[in-house]
DNA sequence: AATATCACG
DNA sequence: ACGTACGTGATATTT
């Protein structure tokens, strides 16, 4: 029989300090509880013992802070994000049936002891688990200790058995105390043999075995052959005897505390699946939940409210039931799910009390006629992720107008960080429940057919929606997100759905050549850089690369990452001077970025009209901007010469233009309104190159004597500012030194005082409030700035600064989308928006509507906020997006 | 699955 | 003394 008894304390500081931060949606912080519950799985699985236990230290009592009583008295506090999740721990283990083991004057080691000493007596094995080398002591032939390191989040564990033991230090177990007794430990205060380290006391346990030995040899010492150490030895021993035997004493496990305890109490038994789902459910562990094999606890009402669903749903197959459905879906507001091939759709109507469902199917006569009743603009439709309903009802030729509500979008707005918006997870973490998904259960489906399933499924995930939407709207109100969502976020679905279905017309033929021609180039500059280099290896792999540029060639190493040598193209830049073979390895990177991601990249996801349509993610960032997936299309090439050919592949078709519009400086715009600083709200009122006014304000200089030199270091410090600046990376960005980095943005913030105010106000107000908010309300939380970690809490605090802006810029943007979108449609023109770049969109209309189209797009964008300075944008036209721009 | 690198705003 | 800019996504390599 086995019993495994876990050191919760050190297994939970391991993990705390292991792991990431992580949050619960309420801002909890749990990445100790995750940490120790994926040690803890893993011990199980590596050792599967018959009975577990976990010990903890009691909260010290204050008098062991006291000077003078030196045991653990240097130990530090416990920080308070570790302290926040220690209760909840708790918890989590009482729910997993867990015994925990704490007693009031005595160290968890001492209970580690006494629990593996009368796990001995009662003739089980036992497996102490710690990440502490103290319980090495303990080991013995029924005792063994797991021990747990972790390292870059990488946890591995290591049993240390006596054979191990005496492997590597050379002596028993045991004697591990009397190693102690010798060199001492400061963390737990234990003083040794003052003048005796780690060398000289291995040494010498090896020898002697215990101070006791040691000490009784003391008079052979100086004759021994090989004696450890000089003659000062001998004197720092005899000097240090009576500390010797203190700290012997000090370092030993007491393995007899007054403990109620028997191996059998703590046989393992399964986890209490409701007390557990519940406690997961608080601390946003899904995954968890799943590897546990976790259910929701049934909840009865939800149960009869999806069965008297399924009992009242209709299915939608001839006139009569058409009509019936078009009535019901006038009066009231709907929730609508689709199957992912949009062959069925489910239609809930939130008829006050009376739950009533639809089923729609395709191949039934009304099918049609029944989504076009449907997608009226008078219908009030919910759903979740409905940008990607409509595009996949615009691709069966179906305009749907009416949307209300997006539970997905509604979650994101809510908090933009939780980074997970399914419907099942919202559903459980806003509803209590999970929609019914009929694909698992003991056996119980096969009672079903497929289409049952399915549609149960849908109806279920419909009536999610609807209470999501309860739940929700009212939050949303409460965060004052209400306007942003109705007049920003669900206006905005329609008009990317219409931007993805249009897709970006490429050229193909001149992407397969340019594939070509960089072919050959990679090619040749792979045989020159193995010529050069001495040897053939792989240029793409940096840790060849390194070996080849720092140790073959013996460059010198700038920087280190985790593994080894850094070989980004920071310091390849410093190194282009040393030796030809960097300049080439660099043209190399540049060459091969294009073709992998970008050439070939490309060419894979043209879809069979020509065109590229990308994926616009909506609830993917945590600043409110949105991103492109599948092709990413918001980081086509441009800074470089040979990456802005890559643009030029971007095309109109014949007869056709691009109009691309950007806003000018959008982001400073929004500091200079936000924090209403007059100088720099006049730069932009009198219009001047806002960098070279920095640098001339800075520098006390008349704007036309800024030099080109000056004017960069400007609008470094200008970007600088807007990620929430330090000097070390201003001085790295511009290549000055520190101090330099440090005097200029002191003069900066002299110079413009009214960003220095905002600046300190918004760190000092989002450390009250624990979130930070755009101009138009839409919100970040941000637990980080409670970190007691120095870095941690930094990074909040430079996104403190930071999001604001950045998303400030983002609402604008989308704001402006719709009204150009709008404004497009009321034209009547043939122009339909592309692509979104953030501060930049792209237009395809008709060559005759160039000009037209310019102005709309000029006239939206600029008006679609009213800051104290204008926004102001510039668009042009051409036959692909590299001349349009 | 994680890391390194590099493309964009 | 700390360890360094904000926000993304794709690719290739390594674990």
């Amino acid at each position: 029989m086995k019993l495994v008894v876990i050191d919760g304390n050190s297994i939970v500081n391991r993990a705390f300090f292991g792991v990431r931060m992580l949050n619960a949606p309420d801002g909890t912080p749990t990445n100790a509880i995750f940490g120790f519950l994926n040690i803890l799985r893993r011990i199980q699985t590596e050792e599967e013992p018959d009975a577990l236990c976990v010990t903890f230290d009691l909260p010290e009592p204050t008098f062991r802070h006291l000077k003078y009583d030196g045991y653990k008295a240097t130990r530090h506090k416990m920080p308070e994000e570790l302290a926040l999740q220690m209760p909840l721990l708790k918890e989590t283990l009482d729910a997993m049936n867990i015994r925990r083991y704490e007693l009031a004057g005595w160290e968890a080691d001492d209970l580690l002891g006494t629990i593996s000493r009368k796990c001995a007596d009662a003739g089980w094995e036992c497996v102490v688990c710690t990440g502490d080398k103290d319980s090495l002591q303990l080991v013995n032939d029924t005792v063994t200790v797991r021990l747990v390191t972790t390292r870059m989040g990488q946890t591995t564990t290591r049993a240390v058995t006596p054979e191990v033991f005496r492997e590597e230090y050379g002596f028993d177990p045991i004697h591990m105390i009397d190693l102690k007794a010798l060199m001492g430990d400061a963390s737990d205060n234990i003083p040794g043999v003052r003048g005796v380290g780690e060398k000289t006391a291995l040494a010498l346990i090896q020898l002697y075995h215990s101070v006791e030995n040691l000490y009784d040899s003391l008079p052979d010492i100086c004759q021994a052959p090989d004696k450890p150490a000089g003659p000062g030895l001998v004197k720092k021993l005899t000097e240090g005897r009576e500390q010797a035997a203190l700290s012997k004493d000090l370092a030993t496990i007491r393995c007899e505390a007054p403990l109620a305890f028997s191996p059998e109490e703590n046989r393992v038994t399964p986890v209490d699946n409701d007390a557990l789902y519940r406690i997961f459910d608080r601390l946003g562990f899904v995954r968890l939940m799943e590897q546990y094999r976790l259910t929701p606890p049934v909840r009865e009402e939800t149960e009869a409210e999806i069965f008297e669903m399924e009992c009242v749903s209709v299915e939608v197959t001839d006139a009569q039931t058409l009509e019936a459905f078009q009535k019901a879906i006038l009066a009231h507001p709907v929730a609508v799910r689709f199957a992912q091939d949009m062959s069925v759709c489910c239609v809930s109507v939130d008829a006050e009390g009376d739950g009533l469902g639809f089923i729609l199917q395709e191949g039934t006569p009304v099918w049609r006629d029944a989504l076009e009743a449907l997608c009226d603009e008078r219908v009030q439709k919910e759903g979740h992720e409905v940008k990607d309903t409509v595009r996949r009802l615009l691709e069966m030729g179906i305009e749907s107008a009416g949307w209300v509500f997006d539970a997905a979008l509604a979650a994101y707005l809510i908090d933009p960080t939780a980074g997970n918006f399914e419907l099942g997870n919202l559903c459980r973490r806003w509803y209590g429940f999970t929609p019914q998904d009929g694909a698992e259960e003991d056996g119980q489906f096969s009672l079903l057919d497929d289409g049952t399933k399915l549609v149960g499924r849908l109806l279920s995930e419909a009536a999610g929606v609807s209470a999501l939407r309860e739940a929700l709207e009212p939050k949303l109100e409460e965060l004052g997100l209400t306007r942003l969502f109705r007049e920003a976020e669900m206006p905005l679905c329609p008009v990317l759905a219409r931007m993805e279905l249009a897709g970006f017309l490429v050229d193909r033929t001149a992407l397969a050549n340019f594939g070509q021609v960089l072919s050959a180039q990679i090619e040749t500059l792979t045989g020159e850089i193995y010529k050069l280099a001495g040897t053939e290896f792989n240029i793409n792999s940096p840790k060849q690369l390194g070996e080849v540029l720092f140790v073959k060639l013996g460059l010198p190493a700038g920087k280190k990452n985790n593994r080894g040598f850094s070989t980004n193209a920071e310091v390849l830049e410093k190194l282009r001077p040393l030796n030809p073979v960097v300049g080439l390895v660099l043209e190399y990177r540049e060459l091969s970025k294009l073709k992998s991601t970008y050439a070939d990249g490309l060419t894979k996801v043209i879809a069979p009209d020509g065109r590229i349509h990308t994926n616009f993610q909506m609830t993917a960032t945590a600043t409110g901007r949105l991103s492109s997936t599948e092709p990413n299309l918001q980081n086509i090439p441009i800074r470089r010469e040979l990456g802005g050919e890559i643009r030029k592949m971007f095309v109109a078709p014949e007869g056709r233009v691009l109009v691309d519009a950007d806003y000018s400086q959008i982001e400073l715009r929004v500091l200079a309104h936000i924090s209403g600083d007059e100088n720099m709200r006049n730069a932009f009122l009198t219009g001047e190159d806002v960098h070279r006014s920095t640098a001339a304000q800075v520098l006390g200089i008349p704007p036309e004597q800024v030099t080109p030199e000056q004017r960069r270091h400007a609008k470094a410090v200008n970007f600088g500012i807007v990620y929430g600046i330090s000097a070390f990376s201003l001085s790295e960005d511009i290549g000055v030194s520190v101090q330099e980095a440090r005097a200029y943005i002191n003069t900066y913030m002299s110079t413009y005082r009214g960003v220095a105010e905002y600046m300190e106000q918004v760190v000092r107000r989002a450390k009250e409030t624990g979130v930070v908010t755009t101009l138009y309300g839409r919100r970040r939380p941000l637990p980080e700035l409670k970190a007691s970690s120095f870095t941690v809490r930094s990074f909040g605090e430079r996104v403190a600064r930071n999001m604001p802006i950045q998303g400030t810029a983002a609402d604008i943007m989308k704001i402006a989308m719709v009204n150009v979108d709008r404004a497009l449609r009321e034209s009547g023109l043939d122009a339909s928006l592309l692509l979104q770049v953030h501060d930049e969109l792209i237009v395809e209309c008709a060559r005759e509507d160039a000009q037209a189209v310019k102005e709309i797009l000029v006239r939206q964008m600029e008006g679609a906020a009213a800051l104290t300075v204008p926004l102001t944008v510039e668009a042009h036209a051409g036959r692909n997006w590299y001349e349009a721009k």
